[in-house]
DNA sequence: TGCATAATATGACGACTATCATATTTTATT
DNA sequence: AATAAAATATGATAGTCGTCATATTATGCA
C-alpha cells in the first residue's frame, strides 16, 4: 500500500535509470548493458549506480521486466485496435507480434524474442524474470486461442512465435528474412485460426473479449 | 583442390584454435568467446592469435561454421539411428532436435538455437555464417517433412524447432522447461507428422492458402 | 649439421569494465 | 534563511579485453 504513495526524487531518477537499461537492453543485449553507459543514457554519472542497485545484475533484472511490459503494453493496444476491425483475437496477435517492422526495428518487438538465446546464462534475478515474461506469454496466447483449438498447442505457437522473429532478424530485412517471417505468420494462421467464412458477411464477431 | 591437399603445423593449429572456440561459443556466446581464453583452451598462448586470423570476428566466423557442422553431423546421426528403428524421418528429426538432454547441457544442442539472439548483432562474416546455418537447418526440415505435407511449412517448423529449445532452456531443466519442450515435440509430430498406422486423426493439417 | 624461415611466446598498450570511497550538490525541514 | 539529510558527482582501483611489436623457439631444406 505504500508501494504508490508518493515518488520521491530517488524513485523518479530509478526509474529513469531502469527506463534507459530497458531501451538499451533490446538493442545491445545482456552483455551490451553497461553500468556507465546507462547512466549517461539517463542524465547521470555513473558514480551514484549503486545507490540504487545492488548490482549491475540487479538493474539487469529491473530493466528486463520493464522492456517485457513496454513491448506487452505496445502489442496489447495494436491487439485492440486490430480485433475491432473485425478481425479474430489470434490472428490479431498473430500479426502484431510478427510485424514486418520488428525485423530492421527493435522498438515494440518481443523482448523475449530479443534475448532469448543469452537468457539461460544470465544471473537466478535475470532468469526469475524471463521466466515470468515467457509464462505471460503463453498465457497471451492461450487467451487468444480460438476455442477449438487445443490449449496444449499454446508451446508449440509460443515457440513459433519467438523463433520466427530471431530467424527472420539474422536473416536480416532481406527477401529471405521477410519471406520467412511472412510464411511463418501465414502458415499459424492457417493452421491454428478459426475459419473465416468464404462471404465476408460484416457481422462476423467471435469477440473474444478476455 | 590444394585445400586439402597436405595439412601443415599451421593449419593444425588454426584448427585447434577454431575447435576450442566451436566449443566454447555455445556455452559462453558470441561475447563470451575471448581471444586469450580460446588460445588457452587451444594450448597455446594469446600472442600467436594475430597469425592465424585477421580479427576476433573472423575467428568467430568460422567458429560458428565449425560448431554448426558439429551439431548437424551429431544430429544426422542420430536421426539416422532412429529412421533404422522404424521411426519416420520427421520424428526423428523432431525427437533428435527437441531431446531432453539439451535443455541442461549444450553439448549437440543446435548452436542456432543456442546463438540466435545474439547473431543479428554480430559482424557481417558471422552473420553471413549464420544464414548458411538457417538455410541448411531449413533444407533438413525439408527433406525430412512426409510428402503430403506443404514444403511451405517448413518456416513454422524451423521456427517453432529453436523457439521450443530456447524456451525450454531459459524455463530451465525444471517441470516447466521439460513440459513446454515436451509438449512442442507432441504437437509438432500430431500436427505434421505422417500417420502411423490406418487411424485416422482429427488433427488439421492445412497448407497455405493465400 | 647449419641455416633460413615459419610458428609461437613474451610482454605491453590503450580502452573498457564493475565496483566503491569520498566529496559535492541538491532537497527537505525547522 | 540555516541546517540536516539525502542524492548525485568526482575520482580511483583492479581487472579484462582486443590488438600488436618484438623476441624466442621449432621446423624443413641445403
Amino acid at each position: 500500500m505504500s508501494e504508490v504513495s508518493k515518488p520521491n526524487r530517488r524513485d523518479l531518477t530509478h526509474d529513469k535509470i531502469v527506463d534507459a537499461a530497458a531501451r538499451s537492453i533490446r538493442t545491445a543485449g545482456c552483455d551490451g548493458v553497461g553500468v556507465a553507459e546507462t547512466m549517461k543514457q539517463a542524465g547521470l554519472t555513473h558514480g551514484g549506480f549503486y545507490a540504487h542497485f545492488d548490482s549491475r545484475d540487479a538493474m539487469l533484472a529491473e530493466a528486463l521486466l520493464r522492456a517485457g511490459q513496454d513491448s506487452a503494453a505496445a502489442m496489447r493496444q495494436n491487439i485492440i485496435a486490430l480485433q475491432s476491425g473485425g478481425i479474430s483475437a489470434f490472428r490479431a496477435l498473430v500479426e502484431t507480434y510478427l510485424s514486418d517492422r520488428h525485423i530492421a526495428s527493435p522498438d515494440g518487438c518481443c523482448v523475449v524474442a530479443m534475448l532469448l538465446s543469452e537468457l539461460p546464462r544470465q544471473s537466478p534475478a535475470v532468469r526469475n524474470t524471463s521466466a515470468l515474461l515467457i509464462n505471460g506469454l503463453l498465457a497471451a496466447i492461450r487467451r487468444a486461442l480460438p476455442s477449438q483449438v487445443d490449449p496444449t498447442l499454446a508451446p508449440l505457437i509460443a515457440s513459433a512465435m519467438v523463433g520466427a522473429l530471431q530467424l527472420a532478424r539474422s536473416l536480416g530485412d532481406t527477401p529471405e528474412g521477410r519471406t520467412h517471417l511472412f510464411a511463418t505468420r501465414t502458415s499459424l494462421i492457417a493452421q491454428f485460426d478459426e475459419p473465416v467464412d468464404a462471404k465476408p458477411s460484416n457481422t462476423r464477431r467471435k469477440a473474444i473479449t478476455s
